[in-house]
DNA sequence: AACTGAAGAGTTGTGGCGCCGGTGCGCCA
């Protein structure tokens, strides 16, 4: 049974290969509309169809709604199949580098024949591309370039997915088994792309773990690949790996299977095999050993610092305070002032930031300085219906090529808080990007420079920077740097972040949520952060409202 | 294809950048 994930890429699929086709422009946006209303939804397509009430969800018509009920009924599209059977579905893989899209996609088939990256890559070599009318050298530079970015895609899985999908397992295992199943691997060090998902359990009976994993329902092609490992592929598309463990070895266990395999090694090698422990506090003790956190075990210096009981207090999701960087419906969001304050309430936070685009960025509603003026008459009023929660005048200002910012200082003035944002031009020189992110920070309006790179992980490189520089500067003006939350972001990315709070770089975790159920993206921000080493009086966000307000000046 | 608003028909996702070619078009946020 397809799940509504699955429903919207197949809705995505069919508009993409359509515009190849060359099809009704609106009929696209029509099925993408659908397919971005189904990745919110929060019945599933299934129930709808069951109860025929899938009409009512806003974007779904007659038309798509029957085409639901198609997959869900039969688990195929029969418009989609006729449609592959006429373009090519490789084709769509070229959509992935940045600069191409569907229109040159479909003149690299039709006029050279070409079906795929490989193809695409071989012509562009042979400066085939260039005789297109409309290419050149230069679009033949980037076309290689955006390939050579796409080669290295690892294909593992996003933390955002792999923590929740692990999460559930775990707890349908131990719900199973009645056993402690703990998350172990990349994972729990909350890396931010995972290979597989690894778990322990406390049970040494390796063929009940492999009946409890089939019972799950999420995973095909288990087996056990060795007497205590059972394995299977996740629907996600990575290995389970289930370690089934003594309960007597099931901390020491839990540490090895955490990794990162060098530190292990590295480990291994100073202390021997290392003792048998029920849990991994045990472990630790015997060892003589602070407890090291999981997202430390990388560097091999935190064994060091745990002999000595110098490790860093590592920041926690409840040590945040707030959210300073979010979307409202008054730009690209999608809930109201007061449901995001109200779901702020909910996590128990003191102040939130409403920080909508600024009206430069018009595909996302841009708030422009008029409706900036409104916006904050209902933040009053919202202010005064949550009171226990204070909500920030805020903006998410774009940058522009020049490094000038979209709102006049004078409006900025009347801000409580600006974010800035860099949305175009991060492929330019390291020079001229630090140049410009240099000129925003020195403008004394800007509290807070978000997702700094702009890069999308495995799909966007983002920009590159003299970070150096840039550190200095934002120490010397005071500014804050984001890691940004979204798990298909987290930027600042963990060695950065690492740099930024040794050079003595204030950095805030912001969730960028554009509803309300993205704010629980905290937790990613915050892995950032701990694998970073970082504090809490290293993140502006875990302050109270009174010292951030003191912080900001206002 | 869906929505609006009441009839059928018109509207829907905007504006700047980069590349190519000499003014326009595709791509992207």
């Amino acid at each position: 049974m397809p799940d509504n994930r699955a429903l919207a890429e197949q809705l995505k699929m069919f508009a993409d290969l359509s515009e190849i086709k060359g099809e009704n422009p609106f009929r696209l946006i029509a099925y993408r509309r659908a397919a971005d209303t189904l990745d919110e939804l929060d019945e599933s397509v299934e129930q709808l169809v069951r109860e025929n009430r899938l009409t009512e969800v806003p974007g779904i018509g007659p038309g798509i709604a029957a085409t639901l009920k198609e997959m869900v009924e039969t688990g195929a599209w029969s418009a989609l199949d006729e449609l592959q059977d006429e373009v090519p579905s490789t084709l769509l893989t070229m959509l992935d580098i940045p600069g191409v899209g569907t229109k040159s996609v479909t003149r690299f088939y039709h006029e050279l024949g070409i079906t795929d990256l490989v193809q695409l890559e071989a012509s562009a070599r042979q400066d085939d591309i260039r005789k297109l009318k409309g290419f050149g050298a230069k679009q033949e530079a980037r076309i290689l370039s955006g390939i050579a970015f796409l080669n290295q895609r690892t294909g593992r899985l996003s933390i955002g997915t792999g923590l929740p999908a692990a999460e559930l397992l775990a707890e349908q295992l131990s719900a199973r088994l009645e056993v402690d199943v703990a998350i172990a691997g990349s994972v729990r060090r909350m890396c931010e792309t995972v290979g597989n998902l690894d778990l322990v359990a406390a049970s040494d009976d390796a063929h009940a773990i492999a009946t409890a994993l089939a019972e799950s329902g999420a995973l095909t092609d288990i087996q056990l690949t060795e007497p205590s490992i059972a394995t299977g592929k996740h629907a996600a598309g990575v290995e389970v790996r289930v370690l089934a463990a003594d309960p007597e070895e099931y901390g020491s266990e839990l540490f090895r299977w955490t990794g990162s395999r060098e530190f292990v090694a590295a480990c291994e090698q100073q202390f021997g095999a290392g003792p048998a422990a029920e849990s991994e506090a045990q472990f630790f003790e015997a060892l003589n050993l602070q407890p090291i956190p999981p997202e430390l075990r990388e560097s091999l210096r935190m064994i060091d610092l745990a002999r000595t009981n110098a490790l860093p207090r590592l920041i926690e999701v409840s040590d945040i305070r707030g959210d300073l960087h979010l979307h409202s419906d008054w730009s690209d969001g999608h809930g109201t002032i007061l449901e995001m304050a109200t779901a702020a309430r909910e996590r128990g936070y003191e102040y939130l930031s409403i920080s909508d685009h600024s009206g430069g960025l018009a595909i996302a509603h841009g708030v422009t300085i008029e409706r900036l003026r409104q916006q904050w008459v209902e933040i009053e009023r919202a202010n005064e219906q949550v009171p226990e929660i204070r909500l920030l005048k805020a903006s998410e200002v774009e940058v522009h090529l020049d490094g000038s910012l979209d709102f006049p200082d004078e409006v900025l003035a009347e801000l409580d808080l600006v974010v800035a944002s860099l949305h175009s031009g991060l492929n330019h020189s390291i020079e001229e990007l630090t140049e410009r992110i240099v000129k925003v920070m020195r403008n004394p309006h800007v509290d807070i420079i978000a997702h700094p790179t702009g890069r999308i992980i495995e799909r966007r490189p983002g920009g590159t920077y003299d970070w150096e520089t840039v550190f200095k500067v934002a120490l010397e003006t005071g500014t804050a740097l984001e890691i940004n939350a979204n798990p298909a972001r987290l930027d600042l990315r963990d060695e950065v972040a690492a740099d930024a709070h040794r050079a003595g770089v204030l950095l805030v975790i912001d969730t960028d949520a554009h509803d309300v159920r993205s704010l629980d993206l905290m937790r990613y921000g915050v892995g950032v952060a701990r694998r970073a080493g970082v504090g809490p009086e290293g993140v502006l966000n875990t302050r109270p409202l009174a010292s951030l307000l003191d912080w900001l000046g206002r």
